[in-house]
DNA sequence: TTCATCTGTAATAAAAAATATTACAGTAAA
DNA sequence: TTTACTGTAATATTTTTTATTACAGATGAA
């Protein structure tokens, strides 16, 4: 779990109260105290995972894509992972080895279980409810 | 989850099949295929969590401290990991956003949740188990 | 005793990954 | 036609991870 979710979450929550007002790429850096064309890519990230709507030129901004109670944390790591939650063996272990052989594949099957019950946990919590805890 | 774990457990698979022969740092990172010095680096991790004993000089090496079914993979885990599974809120934001503010305290709060769910998930797995896949 | 073979550990270097910065073209409102 | 935005690429910097080198200390055996 990397530094992106924790980006992307905090984008989607500063949306989810921000009422249909467009927020800016400025005002969304500034919240997380990072460089706004970061929180662009981020975001244009996000907007290829149907969840932010964009408008470019003078006035515009981002907003969300649909409302906060349907989309689930799940949905969030699913746009922003590029691996399972866990990684994934990447040492290349010696092939003359009964235990280097296949140690890969194996690590990998328990990565891909616990991958899914995290992912079902996840999926048990909305956005509405995570945005619902800075009242 | 980083590759400590899968070194972590490579050693300790290799380590628990071995039949109280002792395992030198060499042989070990030849079937890893890394660095002795950097599995000796790991080992004396896991000796200092009480998994691995060593013996020093010539004809010395590596062997558990106890049996492989006594040992889980939350054992290892918790030997390697010096933060949650997950990671831990690390951007510094805004602390005059209302998000900002408290953002994370409320991510730290999710991923000790996911944290303790998968370390139980894990303590489920002995290591004997996991080596009895290589037969 | 002294040589060979190990571990233990620190210091350093190199590689890889994450993050930040700069720059500027394109778009739309006023 | 100026101003205030997004979109995106190129580049630089920082941080983290991994690898390498080096050598002191321990132990067994010739």
């Amino acid at each position: 779990m990397n530094g992106q979710f924790q980006i992307a979450l905090h984008i989607l929550t500063l949306l989810s109260r921000a009422n249909d007002e467009l927020l800016s790429s400025d005002y969304i850096a500034g919240s997380i105290n990072i460089n706004p064309a970061l929180a662009r890519k981020e975001i244009s990230n996000l907007r290829n995972h149907g969840l932010i709507s964009s408008k470019e030129g003078k006035n515009g901004g981002y907003s969300l894509s649909k409302p906060s109670g349907q989309i689930s944390l799940a949905d969030i790591y699913q746009a922003v992972k590029t691996q399972p939650v866990l990684g994934s063996a990447k040492n290349m272990p010696n092939p003359d080895c009964p235990v280097g052989k296949q140690i890969n594949k194996n690590i990998d099957l328990i990565y891909a279980d616990l991958d899914k019950t995290l992912l079902e946990k996840l999926g048990n919590m909305s956005l509405a409810d995570f945005s619902k805890q800075f009242d």
